[in-house]
Formats: structure tokens, C-alpha cells, sequence
DNA sequence: TTCGATTTGTTCGTATGTATT
DNA sequence: TAATACATACGAACAAATCGA
């Protein structure tokens, strides 16, 4: 039978899923924000009433998912986006000789535009919304790479300016942390070959329609909500996209 | 202090490391094969004189990596490559409406050649060693989508011919597994982005030297070996590489 | 169809080790 | 040093799924 955690919410399925699902509640409200210690698990196994045992198996999955991190003797944070993090985690181009590059972003344009029909479906937001447009070149070693379009429900980002976005430290994911409380958990991406567009081929340093890698990345944060579009254009010369699979 | 589960063998480190590694063990010299029952956890437990909460963490461990199937009611088994696993688990390209296909390969070619210096440095075998090259033209829903090319180092498929690699059922991959008990775990992938080869383009019914996508493969048996190379040659018209991530 | 044996899944509890503050 | 927190290990009990008698 049931014991749900909240009088009254009947819940079939292991109590582990319930507290894993309350815990991720408080990291949707805010409760615990990014870099911040949660409750040690004594004191989340006295509020939800479970054993040690369950509370850990609810830590394992979030821990699995990247959504929490765990250090002995100090506690369980709630995961940031440093560099570091971020970094190896959704960034995936390596070298062709398999090293590892810091990207550097040089803004082209900020706007706000209204977004097409398919952004906002693919956003999961009325459509006709406005969205935040940014376009970035970005270099790997001085060179450059990839050209980045970035789509931002204006929703989610409230008070975000270009003076804003351009003054951030590391990446934009960690300004959607820090500043709007949006953590980015998962990314699904598609990747596609296609000619260069003239105007992205120039600053890529690559003749017009010059074969490019085309990515379409939607970013998610909890429940499975989408939170952003980007569109990547990489030119393949020095770099390539990595992807080491292991699980589904 | 170590509890080594082999007298003489000091080891330091989890008692449920050195089970799961002693479990891989088995797997490997081929005391369990694929689609195999392994020992109940009560057996192994007895067998490796430990708890039976340290064999269940081993044994999460080895599921976690796709490398072991647990049902419930009947036991632990050995992973297989079937259609379903395989296809959805190796096997990344969906339409551009999501859908999902069945391959099917045209073989193009069969030989047995000498590896480049490159090719076998990759495969950690020594220079000049033979590989079978395998060429595919592989199509989705009928259309043509990508060609394969295929390298394994014929030490590792004593016996395979052009014929039995014909007569296959499902994957490659199935077929490492039935007939040569080589289990692939785990795949590293490289794309880029390249104009289509002349002969590649005529197949693919594309222009010479449109923008294909270029995937190349590495995949790995147990303790990291490397088995496999292949290359792909991907027309993305209608078809996308789909990369879900997650965890690293 | 029913029942019992087997196996994994879940939950609880306890004890001890290790890292941090 | 002492207190705290996570990591490991063991054991027990019951639930749920499976399979064969």
C-alpha cells in the first residue's frame, strides 16, 4: 500500500521514487539553490520519515543524474555549472588530436525577436512569444569554430540585458543558474551536415557552402521542461564532436 | 585491511569493486555467455564469501553499464545484442521527424586487407596485422542513407567468411557475440563533416562532394579493448544523429 | 488453476571506516 | 580532538514477479 509522504497524495511505486521526487521539488522551488548544501541524510531521513537507507537510494539517482553532488565528510550540494562542470559535460568538441580547449565567445548580436512558430513548440510556450536571440562566434585556441544562435524565452530570463550577458563569467548556463534560478540538467541534440551559409562561412574562415556540422541542441531543466534553443554551425577542420556511449 | 577474495592477491579499494571485476571476470573467459543466467545473488554471495548488499552493488554496477540484465523473478543475465538493444542503444541516427528505423545493409564488399599503421594503433594490434574490411550501403525505410565501412582484426573472427557474414541475423555485433563471444560494451564516436566521396555520392544519390556527415567508431569489448573501427558516410536529408545526454 | 519455491526488488536497521571541519 | 557526514558492509524481513509441479 501506499505511504505517502503527504497526507492525503496516494503514491503507488517505491518510496524511494516519492522522496527522489519531493527532493527534486525543493530544487524546483528553490528550497536549495546551485552550490548549496542540502540536508544531510539523517536529517532528510527524520523529515521524510524513511530509513537512511531509501534517502540514499533517492541521493543515488539525483547524484546519477548529475543533479546533485556528493563530497564525504562534507555533505550533498546541489551541482553548479563551473567551468569545469559544464564544460566536459555539454561541451563536446575535442581536437582531432583529442585535446580539450576552453571556448572563448565573441558576441555578434543580442536582440529580441518574436518567435517563429516551431521555437515556441519546441519551447513549449504560446506562440508569437518573445524570445531572446544571441549569436556568438566562438574560438577554441584562438581559432575560430563554431557559430552559436541561441533562443531564450524572454520569460525566463527577466532583466537580462546585453550589458548583462556580456559581462558574464563562464558560460551561459551558469548565468541562467545563478542569476534566474534555471538549472540546466540535460541536453538532446541532433547533428546534421549542410553547406555554410556565406555569412557564417566568412567569419569561420572557410569558403561559402564549405561542409559544416549543423547541431540542434534543446536544453532541459527539471521535469523534462525545455528552456532553450541553440543552433550551432562547427566547422570541422581541427575539431570534432565526441560522443561516448555507454548508456541510453 | 584487504579482504582479497583470491588468496595472494592483495587489493585495496571496495570489496564491491574487486566482485564486480572478479564478476567481468567470468565474463570474459566465457564461464557466462551472452543470454546467459548468471549465479542468484544468494550463490554468488556464498561463492564470494561477502554480503548479499555488497553482490547487489557489483551487480548495479555491471547493469548500470549495460553489461548485465536483471529480472526480477528469474535472475541476472548476461546482456545481448538483440534488434531491440542494439538498435536503440548503438544505433543513433532517427528521422528528422523523430522517427525511428530499422537498417538494413546492402553489402558492398568483402576482404580481408593488411591495417594501416593508423588503423591498427587504433585497435592496439601490432602494425601490418590483417583486418576485415567490411563495406556496407546501409538504407532506412528504403532510402539510402549511409555507407559503412568496417575494420576488425581477423584474429579476433577465426572462421569468418564473406558467406556467414552474409548469412547473419540482426547486427554485427550480435554476430561477435554468438559466434566469437566478443561482447561490445561500449562505443566512442567521432563526427565531422566532409564532402561525399564520388562513389559514395552516387550510391547515397547525392551530388559528389555534398555535405555528408562523417562518423568514425571505436568500439570496446571488456577492460577498455578496442574491437572495432568503422566509418561512416552519412547523407542527413532525411536522417539525424541523435545525441541524448545526460551523464557523462 | 492453484500453490510453493526461487529470485530479484524494496525497506529497514546497525556497525564501522574515512574524510572534513 | 571531537563532532559531523558520507562510504562501505552486513543482515533481516517482506513484497512482487516468475515458473513449474
Amino acid at each position: 500500500m501506499s505511504t505517502a509522504l503527504i497526507a492525503g497524495t496516494p503514491y503507488s511505486g517505491p518510496l524511494y521514487e516519492e522522496v527522489r521526487d519531493e527532493i527534486t521539488r525543493g530544487l524546483v522551488s528553490g528550497e536549495w539553490k546551485h552550490g548549496e548544501l542540502i540536508p544531510s541524510e539523517s536529517d532528510l531521513a527524520k523529515r521524510f520519515g524513511v530509513s537512511k537507507g531509501t534517502i540514499r537510494r533517492a541521493l543515488d539517482e539525483l547524484v546519477a543524474e548529475n543533479i546533485l553532488v556528493r563530497r564525504q565528510g562534507r555533505g550533498t550540494f546541489v551541482a553548479t555549472h563551473t567551468r569545469d562542470r559544464t564544460h566536459y559535460h555539454f561541451f563536446h568538441l575535442i581536437g582531432r588530436d583529442g585535446s580539450k580547449e576552453v571556448p572563448v565567445a565573441d558576441l555578434l548580436s543580442y536582440r529580441v525577436i518574436r518567435g517563429t512558430d516551431e521555437a515556441c513548440d519546441s519551447l513549449d510556450i504560446d506562440r508569437q512569444s518573445k524570445l531572446v536571440s544571441v549569436r556568438n562566434l566562438v574560438k577554441l585556441a584562438g581559432e575560430p569554430v563554431f557559430i552559436d544562435e541561441i533562443l531564450i524565452p524572454q520569460a525566463f530570463v527577466p532583466g537580462l540585458t546585453e550589458a548583462i550577458y556580456a559581462s558574464r563569467e563562464s558560460t551561459i548556463y551558469a548565468l541562467y543558474q545563478s542569476r534566474f534560478n534555471i538549472n540546466v540538467i540535460r541536453i538532446s541534440e541532433r547533428l546534421g551536415s549542410g553547406p555554410a551559409p556565406a555569412e557564417h562561412a566568412k567569419l569561420l574562415g572557410i569558403r561559402a557552402n564549405a561542409p559544416v556540422l549543423i547541431i540542434d541542441r534543446v536544453a532541459f531543466t527539471y521535469h523534462e521542461k525545455p528552456v532553450e534553443l541553440r543552433t550551432s554551425w562547427v566547422s570541422t577542420k581541427s575539431y570534432v564532436y565526441h560522443s561516448d556511449l555507454r548508456k541510453v
